[in-house]
DNA sequence: ATAAAACCTAAACCTAAGTTTAGGTCAAGT
DNA sequence: ACTTGACCTAAACTTAGGTTTAGGTTTTAT
């Protein structure tokens, strides 16, 4: 059993973030005595599938559902599957777009150091993509087809 | 030259968005005729920037430093230089933690297959690890010791 | 027994990134 | 010339995810 400050310590959080959490509905079965909470591994558990899952953009609301059903037993275990389905699809999809948004920073960060090597990038904007190095070059002629 | 309608079909932006980076300083050099704004290629290019490196989660604070010091010429050069090498390795970890989420989010799909199967979760709380496939066992391994 | 540290709540405040509303102006077709 | 659709601004509103503040308990150490 821990209290609020030593979780706010194990996972880095502060005191007023696990309150608001506490408030929304995100530790549907947490104890307390005279009033101050008490953190058991179950709690814990939530806290670590929080984390994990607002990395991939998940809204506290869905978590919330989530952990609702936790509590609600085998009638919700189809509705739990879906949901991680659908995310494991929307964090493939957002690794995919992050593997993208790379390519163009890939290119910038080749523009720019040609550009400071150069101290200019006038002569860079009008440059033969035969100067480029393979990976920049094919980025780059994909890039055009947006405009 | 394209009026904000024309943009904001191209890249299926909503109207006031586009309105709201224009306040937001992230066209620097737009044109109006008659205080209707004329968007070049510059400023596409721009769209298409902006679009990308809010993927990768910049601040439209950020994002309008970065044109800013395009219409100032070369002496910020290595001021692009710097940002572009800082939001690829934010990238790189943004992509590493999505992984992360990744496979807690595979765990819990295979949890829940197999809890569906069965019609319940009950047996498989106190699972043999051995029974598991191989990636989800190394992942719960891991996870375990978060705790 | 008492002071300090850690806990509590409710409510106000904050930020980013828009969206909506109200009241107007401009441009294109008939 | 006139209507309609597309454009304009300023300002209020919205949402998520917190953070801060003010005022009050509880626990812990001396």
């Amino acid at each position: 059993m821990y209290t609020i400050g030593e979780i706010s310590k194990k996972f880095n959080l502060n005191i007023s973030t696990i309150r608001y959490y506490d408030k929304e509905g995100l530790f549907p079965n947490i104890k307390r005595k005279n009033g101050i909470r008490k953190f058991d591994n179950s709690d814990v558990e939530s806290i670590l599938v929080i984390e994990c899952l607002k990395k991939t953009g998940m809204k506290l609301k869905e978590i919330k559902k989530f952990l609702d059903w936790c509590t609600q037993g085998d009638s919700t275990l189809n509705n739990r599957l879906k949901m991680f389905i659908e995310q494991k699809n929307k964090t493939l999809s957002q690794i995919d777009e992050l593997k993208k948004a790379l390519n163009l920073i890939n290119y910038k960060c080749w523009y720019y150091e040609e550009a400071v090597k150069r101290g200019s990038d006038k002569d860079l904007k009008n440059i033969d993509i035969n100067n480029m190095p393979n990976e920049i070059k094919s980025f780059y002629i994909n890039w055009q087809k947006n405009k």
